[in-house]
DNA sequence: CTAAGATGAATGGCGGTTCAGTCATCCTCC
DNA sequence: GGAGGATGACTGAACCGCCATTCATCTTAG
């Protein structure tokens, strides 16, 4: 009789709060009254108040991640592949500006986040980045002996860096509109000629 | 009589301790046996242990963007600039391992890191970046109408998403040989042609 | 001798976590 | 069909370990 989804309410109020406090000004109570529940009852749910944290993280990214793919699949080559995976990787932050903050800001904890259970999902968008980089090099869209590992992270740290100044910044702009002008640059920093 | 840098000292081993333990499982008195002084002493020096972060932060930052505005300065031109600062960026992480795993990894402590005191530490590099784009525009060697904005924060991410992952890398290579594959990206990416 | 720096044991409070008790729901048996 | 019992999700007040910070005391330089 155990609520199914009530792991998922948890999390939902979680990112709230957190955009709201950050992290470590969040008490387990916080969360608990957000979600309408006592704060013993997380702990049927969470192991931890990090558990929380990092579940979140993992679900998120692992339907961030998914909905990506799936979305460049469509476009016919990976010059368009990778305009379009810049494109929605902002609108899909965007979308949800609560989130954005978490990820952006929250959520870097020192070594428990780089190391621990989130490096799974942070590797799985690597290699979906590093994919199409390489597809373009297969069709020639991109240069032969292009550094792809380099490239991979450079793309990936760009749109990180856009993201968390646009989180900081207030999000006083339209992060997707930014999108082109990223593209760009890297299009024709990966192209040939 | 106030030793004048013991609290450079304190720093110093603060980066020690955080390098190895994390921010969060260090305990002052950690830091002070590090230090070879007394856990009371630190407060002499320090108001709080977020202190000692957020000052460690500003001194080595401030020191970092000093070096490389000084160095780049006797470079001909913005590419070569540009280039300079990114090898140089990587050479200083280099350098200095524990700095380099305390600032890429365990800084970024949520809300208190990034738009707290660090902030204005951090858009001084972002100004200098900025003005070796603009320059870079102004001689006609970066592309006319180039989104300066949009390509410093692109750099920046680019950098600073390259130093984490050799941090977290375990150090397995050398950062700097990396430097030029990235500064070809962005001088083809910001280029004419 | 004095004053300022240094010490480190003691403190206080903070907040994550626990767990004894409550209550709603479902089952069983007469 | 309803009374009583069993189940287990839920509650939230209390606990307790932890550790940053303090301060009475000591040390040392001048």
């Amino acid at each position: 009789m155990r609520d199914p989804d009530k792991p998922q309410q948890i999390i939902e109020a979680a990112v709230r709060v957190f955009a709201r406090k950050g992290y470590y000004n969040s008490r387990v109570s916080d969360i608990a009254r957000e979600a309408g529940i006592a704060a013993g009852t997380i702990y049927l749910y969470f192991r931890t108040k990090d558990d929380i944290l990092v579940t979140l993280f993992r679900d998120k990214m692992a339907q961030f991640v998914g909905s990506l793919r799936k979305a460049i699949a469509d476009e016919p080559d990976a010059v368009a592949k990778l305009s379009r995976l810049i494109r929605l990787h902002f609108e899909m932050l965007e979308e949800d500006p609560q989130l954005a903050e978490v990820v952006q800001v929250e959520q870097r904890q020192g070594q428990k986040f780089f190391r621990g259970a989130s490096a799974q999902e942070i590797a799985s968008y690597f290699a979906l980045i590093t994919s199409v980089l390489e597809e373009g090099v297969a069709e020639g869209r991109f240069r032969a002996g292009l550094p792809v590992k380099v490239a991979t992270k450079a793309l990936f740290g760009a749109m990180d860096q856009m993201a968390t100044s646009w989180v900081l910044g207030k999000r006083g702009y339209r992060l997707a509109d930014t999108a082109d002008a990223l593209a760009d640059i890297f299009l024709r920093g990966l192209g040939r000629r």
